[in-house]
DNA sequence: TACCCGATTAACT
DNA sequence: GTTAATCGGGTAG
């Protein structure tokens, strides 16, 4: 638990998990809440945490960038159960992204966790992702946060507010509003007008906008 | 069962 | 700035 840690003892409540309830939001505020936070993974190796600077919010039916878009498939499913536990998804073919499930259970929704600054067990996090050139590059977008956590297809479901769990959230430090930006999506192709990524002002490890891809598929209105 | 393509990254011009 | 790598899930047939 609480330890020597320097980061630690500045935060009052950085030792704190975050609740369901605090989650049970949604996915837009969950989202904002999310900034600041800590997610920690334990591992035969160590212990890695990261503080989360950039998240972006996927909602379900109403979100044609979203995975719940067209329903409940095998692969979404914890996005569709109750808030606080992890999402983990496999994408273009080597790589994992990892959300915090949102809303109340039968409602889906997530946080996409874009990146974060690692705040402990950088020695594990450095060897984890040995091609970044800087420390402010190793959680860098989202695969690579998942990389310096160790976080797989394996981790999809775990509950992030049991503190038994290998993976946890911590609420850390609040992110003051001045501090907090806002933008359309990273990657996104449809929904571009909805502000739903944000990220903290001023972070190094914040990544690079970019244009979602090919529109070619036309998604039905409403 | 086949085909398409993605909530990305790293390498290259 | 552009593009290859690489594969599981989702949709079409």
């Amino acid at each position: 638990m609480g330890g020597a840690n320097p980061a630690e003892v500045t935060g009052g409540a950085a030792g704190e998990v975050l609740t369901r309830d605090e989650l049970a939001v949604d996915p837009v505020d969950a989202a904002k809440l999310l900034l600041g936070a800590v997610l920690e993974s334990d591992s035969p190796q160590g212990t890695v945490r990261v503080r989360i600077v950039e998240v972006e919010a996927y909602r379900g039916g109403d979100d044609p960038a979203s995975h719940c878009y067209r329903g409940k498939t095998p692969r979404n499913e914890v996005m569709f159960g109750p808030a606080g536990y992890l999402y983990v998804y496999f994408v273009y073919g080597m790589h994992f992204c990892a959300n915090v499930v949102a809303l109340t259970d039968g409602v889906p929704g997530a946080v996409l966790l874009r990146a974060g600054e690692v705040v402990d067990g950088i020695d594990l996090a450095r060897s984890r992702r040995p091609a970044s050139r800087s420390d402010a590059e190793l959680a860098k977008g989202p695969a690579r946060l998942t990389g310096v956590l160790g976080l797989t297809r394996d981790d999809n479901g775990v509950d992030l507010t049991d503190l038994a769990s290998p993976v946890r959230l911590l609420a850390g430090e609040r992110v003051p509003a001045e501090s907090v930006r806002v933008g359309p999506r990273v990657g996104v192709a449809v929904a571009m007008d909805v502000p739903w990524r944000f990220w903290v002002d001023g972070s190094r490890a914040v990544s690079a906008y970019r244009r979602g891809g090919k529109r070619t598929r036309v998604v039905p209105t409403l």
